[in-house]
DNA sequence: TATAAAGGTTACTCTAAGGGGAAGGTAAAG
DNA sequence: CTTTACCTTCCCCTTAGAGTAACCTTTATA
């Protein structure tokens, strides 16, 4: 099939598609005449396969190496694992930068009356030395 | 001073201050001659205060708006407010959305054997349909 | 004084993961 | 036969600078 149906049928952009390929993501075959990409319905597995990945935050080159253990038959379940650790606790890392974040903004802005006169506590933590 | 030491005195890096200067955010005079630029010791504070800003996560369009309601006398408290607030629930969102993903994440990790055996829930539930 | 080191300038490329759009070839439908 | 839809490659754009090259200026040292 071509990329419009792969793309609909993996619920992925055609650009997207195409930039997989491109980067040797999922790459089928590609007619020597027109130049017209050829998807099999392995491909659009894989592409379903990638969209899910992505949605759950996994960079492309995670991707690439969580594919090639899901091709392979005979991987060891611990090194999907390993990446699925490696990313939750990037995961931590991000919930923990953003929820002191949070407090220090929402300090800031509890302290800020926001009215129409000019004295406002969050420019002055701003301009902290 | 120049901008080694304005950077410096600002804890920002050359480049940082450099494309601050490009983009029009922090530009200080430059000497016709040479080429140098040359910072004045306000320059150096709105560095700091954009430095401040960047760390709390505004982007660069969000800390122009700042700066420029802070180099105002005059401004409304309630508008530094509203761009605060703004930024709050903008986190809050990324908040929700990574403690979803860790949920996920974590489910299925904990489903996994992380053994030498090919089989792995990671692998399935990323290719389900 | 000659020169080397330190610091300044612009300009180009790179990052992640595609989106947007142009120019042009192809296929299917009217 | 032509319109329309779909496909291709190619290039620019996004964030906020980092890295590097080539080149100029100032300062420190032999």
């Amino acid at each position: 099939m071509n990329i419009g149906k792969a793309s609909k049928l993996s619920d992925l952009t055609v650009k997207a598609a195409r930039y997989y390929a491109n980067i040797d993501l999922v790459k089928p075959k590609q007619d020597s005449q027109t130049g017209y990409r050829n998807y099999t319905q392995e491909d659009v597995l894989k592409l379903k396969f990638i969209g899910k990945a992505r949605s759950f935050n996994f960079s492309i080159d995670e991707c690439r190496d969580l594919l090639s253990l899901y091709e392979n038959e005979n991987r060891p379940s611990k090194e999907v694992k390993k990446i699925t650790l490696e990313k939750i606790s990037e995961i931590d890392k991000k919930l923990n930068d953003l929820k002191a974040l949070r407090k220090e903004l929402s300090y800031l802005a509890n302290n800020c009356h926001g009215d129409d006169k000019p004295n406002c506590p969050i420019l002055e933590a701003l301009s902290q030395k």
